[in-house]
DNA sequence: ATGCTGACGTCGC
DNA sequence: CGCGACGCCAGCA
């Protein structure tokens, strides 16, 4: 294609994370691998860590590792600040780690597929 | 310039 | 199934 592949590796994660829907979480690998680059997990917790002050405003804290743990929430304004920030969404956390994480995982490679289901449901 | 680190994930043993 | 090593690539000492 065109250049899209030349644009910053991080302004791409930014837009598939604020793409992820209220009260849902997804992790590092599936936005990475959304991307095309699966074994650069670590260049999207590299990229999030940027947008601190970005706008629109990233919801970073909707975004966990793999197991579903907040690994990243020392990395905030306040170690709190994440599951403060997820539990505002009804995404309850335990111990660091999202509960129900299967249940609230999304899929960024779903985002067409959502958007033309319109989840109604 | 070189090497280690890091908000991770996968593969190998 | 637990643990170690590798890959990704930008920052930084």
């Amino acid at each position: 294609m065109d250049n899209r592949n030349n644009l910053d590796f991080f302004v791409r994660v930014w837009e598939v994370t604020r793409s992820i829907p209220y009260g849902r979480v997804t992790s590092y690998g599936a936005i990475a691998k959304c991307l095309g680059t699966k074994y650069s997990s670590r260049m999207v917790g590299w990229a999030l860590n940027k947008t601190h002050g970005v706008y629109p405003q990233v919801p970073a804290h909707r975004v966990v590792n793999r197991n579903g743990a907040l690994t990243g929430k020392y990395h905030f304004e306040t170690p709190s600040a994440m599951e403060e920030a997820l539990k505002n969404e009804g995404v309850m956390t335990e111990n660091n780690q999202v509960v129900d994480f299967d249940k609230l995982f999304w899929d960024p490679q779903k985002l067409a597929d959502d958007l033309m289901n319109n989840i109604i449901d």
